[in-house]
RNA sequence: CGGGGUGUGGCUCAGCCCGGUAGAGCACCUCGUUCGGGACGAGGGGGUCGGAGGUUCAAAUCCUCUCACCCCGACCA
């Protein structure tokens, strides 16, 4: 019985479903809009959530918990903001509920358990977060304050997807105040530059850094930087944002500190977040129609270790000699000895769920004193000695982190198209994906209209993009720089 | 919020048009034979057919209401 994935070529979207079905990341659950993510999803995110966190306290971040909760009348306190999220939001407006009397064994809502002032699940929780500061910030003394929080937010979407958007999610939110505009600008850009770090190298997803023109910024930012990443199917996915929201937190919330010179001044504050959307743009970066491929930094298994039958007992001792070996070299590692599956069954189970590297031992490999790798990334298999295998393993896998970053690279790198005409634009759009990079007036119609006519979007502006005269390509406008253009998760 | 679709064992679905007391494959349990790329045989357990109401001697099937989920669009990370 084969288990099949549909491919990516006949259907993408079924594709990524199955996928995250078949690799038992994810299930649908009773909630609309909202999965449940199974244990492997769930210790990829966690293999995500501990190397970020490392990555942020090694730049000064320490972590906290404010209030699922946001009461409305914080929450349209910083209005841009508020406005920005208005139409996604969970409120609650009841705290109660009691037996109906018309239908037994039923609850409803007891009309008289209204709350006097509504709450809203947070969105995001700049609101609660800064009304918190006004009380933690009295002087520069207390700057710069560098608090990161690992929470689940909500935001009522239409339309769903696992992991790329549901209407409950897993993500990091840091919320920093600093004294000057330079130095949020600077907390601003490392941040950026932190996840990008990470994305390449425990994603193995190459990243463009940038900046989201006015139309594409956070409500309530001055400035929304970005890493955009391309997928398989030629869309971008947004997978990292960091704000400068200059002084416009501080001065809702009046956040004031006395600056040396014994004045008053607002802090600058920025704030920064990567979601669970992340394992989205981890599967459609690598996957291929076989199932999961997973770069091996963040893989919850990264060997498997596969015997081959009828010679159990005398493969059982090299097995768990190999497997203690690897253990000891800090890599996860397991030795299946599940006797109700047959191997071949295995093989194609461990590849559909994205195991980096298989070692399959049997009687023949005990009597050559040998054992066969197999990689899933190029689907290789060789004939490794036995006493040179962990050595090999351990190589093998930092290989294989490097291929599924280069072999990323090397696509995302051919999808990056320069055009100097709307008809091109259009062309290369429909026909090949991926990123456009256009020259652009410069103004939000423009933008619009292009969005109109193809669902195109600006992506970003990359950061240090070469200045180069030009003509926009819809309005025939003066422009000083290309943007990049794509359609988009 | 519009348009379409689906609810029947854990999963995928048949049965519904034409009412007669629930089926297949997969999965699961037991035993045996197998095992270098998704094994086979025999036996076995499991479903008040999404919910409520109605028609009928009799409802998974017909009627009414309702709930949920999926897909497509507008919105969004």
């Amino acid at each position: 019985m084969a288990k099949e994935i549909t491919p990516r070529a006949e259907d993408y979207s079924a594709w990524y479903l199955d996928i995250v079905k078949k690799a038992q990341l994810a299930d649908n659950s009773a909630v609309r809009g909202c999965m449940v993510i199974k244990p492997t999803g769930y210790a990829i995110w966690e293999n995500m959530r501990d190397a970020l966190d490392r990555m942020f306290k090694d730049t000064g971040h320490v972590n906290a918990y404010f209030p699922l909760f946001v009461p409305k009348s914080l929450f349209e306190a910083e209005e841009k903001n508020a406005e920005g999220f208005a139409k996604e939001c969970a409120v609650v407006t009841h705290y109660r509920l009691k037996a109906d009397t018309e239908h037994k064994g039923k609850l409803i809502v007891d009309p008289a358990a209204k709350l006097e002032e509504e709450l809203v699940v947070r969105p995001t929780s700049e609101a609660i977060i800064w009304n918190t500061y006004r009380d933690w910030i009295q002087s520069y003394r207390d700057l710069p304050l560098l608090i990161n929080q690992w929470a689940n937010v909500v935001r009522w979407e239409m339309r769903t997807r696992p992991f790329l958007r549901t209407a409950e999610f897993l993500w990091q939110e840091g919320h920093t105040a600093h004294a000057t505009s330079e130095e949020a600008r600077e907390e601003t850009v490392r941040m950026l530059n932190v996840y990008a770090d990470f994305a390449e190298n425990f994603m193995a997803m190459p990243v463009i850094k940038g900046v989201k023109t006015e139309s594409e910024r956070f409500a309530g930012a001055e400035d929304t930087y970005c890493i955009e990443a391309l997928m398989q199917d030629g869309k971008a996915l947004q997978a990292g944002t960091s704000h400068f929201l200059g002084q416009n937190f501080a001065k809702a919330f009046e956040v004031k500190y006395l600056n040396s010179q014994n004045q008053q001044e607002y802090v600058w504050a920025t704030s920064w977040g990567v979601s669970t959307r992340l394992i989205g743009g981890l599967i459609m970066t690598h996957s291929d129609d076989d199932g999961l491929v997973l770069p091996p930094r963040l893989a919850p298994l990264q060997v498997v270790i596969v015997p081959i039958p009828t010679t159990g007992d005398v493969v059982d001792g090299v097995a768990n000699s190999i497997l203690d070996n690897l253990k000891s070299r800090g890599i996860r590692a397991k030795y299946d000895t599940d006797d109700t599956k047959r191997s071949g069954f295995k093989f194609a189970e461990y590849e559909m769920r994205g195991v980096p590297v298989r070692i399959a031992i049997g009687k023949r490999d005990i009597e050559n004193n040998t054992v066969e790798v197999a990689r899933r990334d190029t689907k290789e298999k060789t004939v490794i000695s036995m006493n040179s295998v962990v050595e090999y393993v351990v190589n093998l896998l930092e290989e294989i982190q490097q291929n599924l970053f280069n072999r990323a690279k090397q696509y995302r790198d051919e999808h990056i198209t320069n055009v100097d005409t709307f008809d091109e634009f259009k062309n290369v759009l429909e026909t090949k994906g991926g990123f456009i990079s256009a020259h652009w007036d410069g103004t939000p119609e423009t933008e619009e209209a292009i969005k109109d006519a193809t669902k195109a979007t600006i992506r970003c502006i990359p950061l240090d993009n070469p200045q180069e005269q030009g003509v926009c390509v819809y309005s025939g406008k003066p422009s000083a720089q290309r943007v990049l253009f794509a359609k988009a998760y």
